[in-house]
DNA sequence: CTTCTTGTTACTGA
DNA sequence: ATCAGTAACAAGAA
């Protein structure tokens, strides 16, 4: 799943690659992953040239620099490949450092730019999306993201203020969006595993270490997942396709019924907030 | 065959 | 206003 760790590891490659290259025709594979008009869609992008590239939460921004924005969304099984003219002109087979035929049953939506590079936009089920906004459009879409953990200003004095603000337990906290952006289910179990706090938390009731903690937890997960490019578990892969080398690191993600690598201990699984959740019920209190 | 998985939105009822 | 729970989306793994 591409959380926070993963779109970043993405839009740091892709950035090396597209910016500043025109974009000479857009192949829609399957309408329904363009939220927009499919006309209007191409119109937009033919012709134009990425300026920039941001995340906000999982969600890429490219700046189209004629006030129009392409954002696009992965959910959990989107991937954003690029080739360059070799690499498509040779296929899936010669080269060492991808291993697939492009496009695929799942390339839905294909970039081709004017050195003959393509990006391609492949997404197993379906859920991801591309969608042109406006400048006003973005901002709004923005406004509904909470802060980004390596934002400077997500200091333990700003952590402390929005947990103050809630109720509920903290695997919902953490995964919830509009207020700390770009965290998704492998992360917050393995940010509450280091923490060693308990999921099903009340987030009102954390004593001041524990919330120092977690803020700590939080920025070190995060940090550690990006150094190693993000977690690859089935069909994450960089704008390489590469597989991200965070997967050695986890430690309750996946891992129920095996043993806890602090104290060893069985790793429990149960739902929380509607999500499986892992956890070791002995050394997180 | 059924159940589970997951990011996000939408909807319910509390 | 906020929260908990659930369905929806899709396709594959177990």
């Amino acid at each position: 799943m591409p959380e926070l760790p993963e779109v970043e590891t993405i839009k740091n490659d892709l950035s090396a690659e597209i910016l500043h290259k025109k974009i000479l025709f857009i192949e829609l594979r399957l309408k329904k992953i363009v939220k927009n008009d499919p006309s209007f869609f191409k119109k937009v992008l033919i012709g134009a040239k990425f300026r920039a590239l941001e995340r906000c939460g999982k969600l890429m921004i490219f700046s189209l620099g004629n006030g129009q924005f392409l954002l696009i969304h992965l959910k959990m099984t989107g991937q954003l490949i690029f080739r360059n003219k070799k690499q498509v002109i040779a296929g899936g087979h010669s080269d060492t450092v991808f291993n697939f035929d492009l496009p695929n049953k799942y390339s839905h939506l294909v970039f081709v730019f004017e050195d003959k590079s393509k990006l391609f936009f492949n997404d197993l089920r379906q859920f991801g999306y591309a969608r042109i906004v406006d400048k006003n459009q973005l901002e709004q879409i923005k406004q509904r993201f909470g802060m980004d953990p390596l934002d400077s200003r997500f200091t333990l004095k700003y952590f402390r203020n929005l947990l103050k603000k809630r109720t509920g337990n903290l695997k919902a906290f953490l995964l919830n969006q509009s207020i700390i952006a770009g965290l998704g289910n492998i992360y917050a179990d393995e940010i509450l595993f280091e923490a060693k706090i308990l999921p099903m938390r009340k987030v009102t009731n954390l004593t001041i270490g524990e919330i120092s903690l977690l803020h700590k937890s939080i920025r070190k997960i995060i940090m550690k997942a990006i150094k190693y490019r993000g977690t690859t578990f089935n069909t994450y892969v960089d704008s390489a396709g590469r597989r991200g080398d965070f997967l050695k690191f986890l430690r309750v993600y996946k891992k129920e019924k095996k043993l806890c690598q602090r104290c060893a201990h069985v790793i429990k699984k149960i739902k929380v907030a509607g999500r499986g959740t892992r956890f070791c019920e002995y050394c997180q209190k």
